[in-house]
DNA sequence: CTGAAAGCGCTAACAC
DNA sequence: GTGTTAGCGCTTTCAG
């Protein structure tokens, strides 16, 4: 026997189509005989209402859509899993879709999306023209993007404070002695990046301690590759330093990985700290230092400003950054001295 | 301006809104001059067609459900991400859910992407009533089974062929000379777990070695804590093992965290190894021994033999076993002697 | 080759 | 309180 449908319960309980809808979504004006009855048979009968046919008709499918940049990265996963949490609790399903470092995939997932109906979109990857974001947001098409800072300021945006994150860890190894900092960052037409950098120099200068550009090298990803390669010239380098800041946690376990086969040791000689706190990081063989934020903080916001605009509400905050923690592990070394 | 629907395009155009379904649909009695002028407005004003007007009507939405333990295990993610590339080729979206160790998490899960008119689900969660399984595959509704092997072989299943995969690396401990080897495993009513043991126990017998009952424990999850757990205990003994076989990479990162803790070495003390390789078994500081299989040719097979079911086809293949492949890194050791 | 009409399952006026 | 009607956007007979 297929699923019954709401004609189906008309017809089994005498009642019209009409009185059963009602009784099913308690409606006020209906007689508790009726909707005992109804919600009776429809339990009975195990009768599902057709989602489809409810958003067809009330244009709100209780779908969102959740672009992501790569699923197998621990962090996105997080992000991830909290916002599928979050979507579940205020009763959304979420349609996912993973685009990797495609500039079109973002345009096609989002049309794709909203073939399927979605009633508004989070988007957490890294790549996108901003025009095509300005069309949505010109529909009042509901969106929200998390991990993002674009130049233009358009729409929702949520980001962790990467500033904040960059001064805390260079300010820590600062104090704990350590005088030549260098950093491996990612690539600078992101403004992740250049965030980071900024609050680089900006640490430095706060405490007094002079900028070698030398120390200072653009990866063009956040990559365990950029890391392994950059902190290869580094280590070549005349002036070697003594605590590497990695954009985050990838680049470091890469550099890491060079420190080792140079047979140093983190952080007798070198120093290392990331950023994004990963899974990894906290495994008792690596112990990265690194810098974490509140994800299903970020994921519960993402969520509840992308629902206000669904229900129509003007988002209060546009600009959201998240204050980050400072995660000390042994990578970084201890006071010295 | 909001979407142009497709009567929008009908009055656009001057044909009926039948016409104009044929045009786009690319119908074959249709004049090539209709069908040009209608795709080329449709394409002038962004035209989209609305999946659930057409799910509504054709009963198919293009929409999967995929029903996952937990996303934030790096195993789950690379499944996940193959199947989202594998099911967008297909021209489908795919609704996720994760639903971690709630039992009842997967029904609900169910139900709600029924009701959002998924046109088949793929479920990789491991613990599931098996009448609720039933129910849906006497429904007709397709579903697949990912990663999991049930007692009664109701409906598709794939998963990796646990045994094979055992058996290898206990075979590969005893050949480069580790003679007490020791398993610990997951909960006894996972049959994933049971397959293991017996493998085990298989392996040693194969070759000869007797099965010392004290050296298999078994935890009552796949997890850190099981690994950290089991291996203290198994230190503890009076004869300790040369080798442990660990039923999963995350028991093993428990395991290899006391024995390191102990400061004793892996694997000149004790050889340890895993299964599923997942990615952090390969970090330089970790080179944990493991089995892996085919991700990719995992997913493939379960979104191509659920589009089968969704087409009405019998799927031709209802068990099927993946060969997985033994990935030897340092924490096994090298031949002895 | 094209149009008119019906209907997928549901909800919201509008009557009674 | 309840039923009737209409329609969301689309496809698909069935006529012409």
């Amino acid at each position: 026997m297929k699923r019954p449908t709401l004609k189906d319960l008309a017809e089994m309980t005498g009642f019209s189509a009409a009185t059963v809808s009602r009784a099913l979504n308690d409606h006020p004006r209906i007689s508790r005989k009726a909707k005992n009855r109804i919600i009776e048979t429809a339990r009975k009968v195990g009768y599902q209402p057709n989602l489809i046919a409810r958003g067809l008709r009330e244009k709100k499918s209780y779908l969102i859509g959740l672009i992501i940049y790569d699923l197998q990265n621990s962090f996105h996963a997080a992000v991830t899993r909290s916002i599928l949490e979050e979507a579940q609790y205020e009763g959304y399903q979420v349609i996912i879709r993973s685009t990797m470092d495609h500039a079109s995939g973002v345009i096609e997932a989002i049309e794709d999306m909203r073939r399927a109906g979605v009633d508004g979109i989070i988007i957490t990857a890294t790549r996108l023209e901003e025009s095509s974001l300005e069309d949505l947001i010109k529909e009042q098409f509901p969106v929200v993007q998390l991990m993002r800072r674009l130049e233009k300021n358009t729409g929702v945006q949520i980001v962790p404070d990467g500033a904040y994150g960059i001064q805390m860890l260079v300010t820590h190894l600062l104090r704990i002695g350590h005088q030549k900092i260098a950093m491996i960052g990612g690539p600078d037409d992101l403004s992740t990046s250049r965030t980071r950098y900024e609050a680089y120099y900006q640490a430095l200068q706060e405490n007094n301690v002079p900028v070698d550009r030398n120390l200072v090298l653009k990866g063009c990803a956040f990559s365990y590759e950029t890391g392994y390669k950059f902190c290869k010239i580094l280590l070549r380098q005349v002036s070697k330093p003594d605590a590497i800041v990695c954009a985050d946690d990838l680049i470091a376990f890469g550099a890491m990985q060079v420190i080792d086969e140079a047979g140093l040791s983190i952080p007798e000689d070198i120093a290392v700290v990331g950023f994004d706190d990963c899974d990894m990081s906290a495994h008792p063989r690596i112990q990265l230092t690194s810098v974490k934020y509140d994800m299903k903080l970020l994921a519960q916001l993402a969520v509840k400003s992308l629902l206000e605009q669904i229900d129509g509400l003007i988002p209060v905050h546009k600009l959201i950054d998240i204050v980050p923690q400072l995660v000390v592990r042994k990578t970084c070394g201890y006071l010295k001295g």
